[in-house]
DNA sequence: AGGCTTTTGTTCACGGCAAGAGCATAAGCT
DNA sequence: AGCTTATGCTCTTGCCGTGAACAAAAGCCT
């Protein structure tokens, strides 16, 4: 957003702006509320509202609590409006969805797959595919949330499933240039937008799966790093052991905590993506091994704080569990780790809100990031001329919670 | 710079646009070529320069070159125009600049102390406070820089100067509310700035002295916590070692870096700010002192490219001759501490284009940070009515370069 | 030297935009 | 039913950047 410098531009840019609220806000603040927050008159918020319905961007549907005086209305997503396609893949499963504005999602597909970048990325493709035939125009994006650091142009590595610089985009073949991101800062997103690092100026998000993932979130954006590789916190030493990683480093903090460390801990086989449910057997039944998790977890969250002085931590994934299983043991191993001028008032260490449903929405907000722009919303104004009538169609979709349960 | 949303916000903004495009061209840009940057119409470009010049913020000369057509100008700062007090406390010596719109520096003075917080503080302030007298309403701000991590207020800890909770403003007793910083996180401004770190979407800066501090930069700005104390990389255990450091932590990179490690490795006393000649001795004779810094380095420098993926590393202070003098010694430590994916293509790894100066610099770009604001701008504006003649006065001062070499 | 070309600075009519006042609307309250 | 209150709509006003026409100040060519 670098602001309007044309009077031309002024009106792009508050169209935007607006937009931005009503998604920002859920879709749930009402006409005359979003007027006061955005510090707009009356009568332009009047004459924006009107414009973006028109554009079938928006829709207002009377608010369901008055007060007093005229009732105001809630703009919402419109009927015919746009659509985002959010894509979780994990080791051993993947989910797709579409997303309104406003963060609406309604899962479309959730599936296992083999583990092999073919296995997972090919039906993947051929779902997203079908599904954007079915919206047509209303599509405005496509994101993928991968379990690994993400070069130029979509190259993802994911060692421990032996995944080699795969090429996404193509093995997906969806013809949308869909974006490609890591879990872990896709979670962090999520979280700035919609969770419990909302409104904060830094913070420090880890997401614990099989591995464990980390990144700074500074005003509302994951630090992605110079090629979207940056969220990889835990590919750093900060916990003393010795032990080769299947990234090709040594010592990283990755391999003491989450799934694989669980099992590693109680000596079953690890590693490939596969033992989730192991794993989660562990994580219920072995209080030494989620104590030994939180531990390291713990020391390695006090280096980030000495270093990047967040006022929150969350976490997210199996970290979820551990705060509230290991909370004590966490924060043993954290205080020591702490400078002296760090004790005083440490960070708030938290669960996260949005628990395994972070990297989905929050590749929905990627796809949004890129729409809500002025050149994003002149284009659909572009291909979309009189959307006008206002009339519900039949391709609306059903819809469940924005945050939900982890999936099979 | 949150961008305009009325018309009458319009003209600041693009006012403000105007003169910070002036300083950080370094006030070298010609007013053809500044209006073609900024993508403005000549009649506004015009209309904005008349503006600026009768407010006493710019002053036109002809432009050196000529090629064809008519001579263009080059906007510069106003003999009358605003002054950044900056300030550049060490642990055993300060400095003090005045500063011009673009960025040239006139050191108004350079004297040594006890390391006391009083006998650092106190003549300080009252040489800051002695100069802006002088000044007048030129003054539009003051920075310092302090070797240590800034809580919020501007209390400062120096753990090996026995500074704890020092109320520097307080201290100094200038009347200006002046900003506190940490001389990492300028230094990184400064590189951001004007240095190598200029056009960078992500580096990494790390300032060497007696001990180490580094700093994410992003977009051109320092991420700098959520206190404002969050450049402090040097207190990650990173490379192993097990030794108690002044901060409170065990094992921070920081107690094997700098001069500090340089003096501990020949066996000398070291600690309390003391010993900066011995050290650069050490630094030009013992090759196993420096190789063993530049080896820490290396080995920290690898785990903060696989957490953050900087495009480029810069080293300030003494990290300019670690690079320098041991610079194999300091790759051949990195390589093998990298993920395997960012052996392809590791960032540059580069000594700093400001060398000492780049603390002083970055209080400077601090102060003009505040100032180049909608509300900085207009709140001159109101200040300084009918500035208007554009003749030069007697106050103007001496200069000498923006960069210069080690303060004694 | 004189005229032509090229580039930049200045001025001004024009169109677009948000602000704000006045009015209309639709509730709750008495 | 009438009053109060808050919101939505319409229209006028003032501000701003644009772009064209014109002026200015050089370099270039004959």
């Amino acid at each position: 957003m670098t602001g309007a410098t044309t009077s031309g531009e002024l009106r792009a840019h508050n169209r935007v702006r607006l937009l931005r609220a009503v998604h920002d806000g859920g879709a749930a603040h009402t006409r005359s509320r979003l007027t006061r927050d955005l510090g707009l008159a009356r009568g332009t918020a009047s004459v924006l509202v009107a414009g973006l319905a028109e554009d079938g961007l928006l829709h207002e549907e009377p608010a369901a609590e008055h007060t007093r005086g005229r009732p105001t209305q809630v703009p919402g997503p419109h009927p015919r409006g746009p659509i985002a396609l959010a894509a979780d893949v994990r080791e051993d499963a993947w989910e797709l969805a579409a997303c309104e504005l406003g963060g609406r999602v309604t899962v479309l597909d959730v599936r296992p797959h083999d583990g092999t970048p073919e296995g997972a990325l090919g039906p993947l493709g051929e779902a997203m595919t079908g599904h954007a035939r079915r919206f047509g125009h209303r599509v405005i994006g496509a994101a993928v949330a991968l379990a690994g650091p993400v070069r130029h142009g979509g190259l993802v590595d994911i060692a421990h499933l032996g995944w080699r610089s795969v090429d996404v985009p193509a093995l997906l073949g969806f013809s949308g240039s869909p974006i490609v991101g890591n879990d872990t800062a896709l979670a962090a997103l999520a979280e700035a937008r919609r969770g419990r690092l909302r409104g904060v100026r830094v913070g420090l998000h880890l997401h614990v799966d099989f591995d464990l993932g980390g990144v700074l979130v500074v005003d509302g954006h994951p630090v992605a790093g110079a090629s979207g590789s940056g969220a990889e916190f835990g590919h750093m030493p900060l916990t003393g052991n010795e032990r080769r990683c299947p990234c090709g480093a040594v010592g990283c903090w990755s391999t003491d905590v989450g799934a694989n460390a669980l099992l590693r801990h109680v000596g079953l086989a690890y590693g490939g993506g596969r033992g989730r449910e192991q794993a989660e057997h562990v994580l219920a039944t072995s209080e030494e091994a989620v104590t030994a998790n939180a531990t390291a977890l713990g020391r390695g969250i006090a280096a980030l704080v000495n270093a990047h002085d967040p006022e929150v931590v969350t976490l997210s994934g199996h970290g979820v569990e551990l705060r509230e299983r290991a909370g004590q043991a966490l924060l043993a191993a954290c205080g020591p780790g702490l400078m002296a001028i760090r004790r005083d008032a440490p960070p708030r260490i938290e669960g996260s809100a949005l628990g395994w449903r972070g990297s989905l929405l929050g590749a929905m907000e990627s796809v949004f990031d890129a729409f809500l722009t002025t050149e994003g919303i002149e284009l659909w104004r572009k291909n979309h001329p009189d959307q006008g009538l206002d009339t519900p169609d039949r391709q609306s979709v059903t819809h469940s919670t924005p945050t939900g349960k982890k999936a099979p």
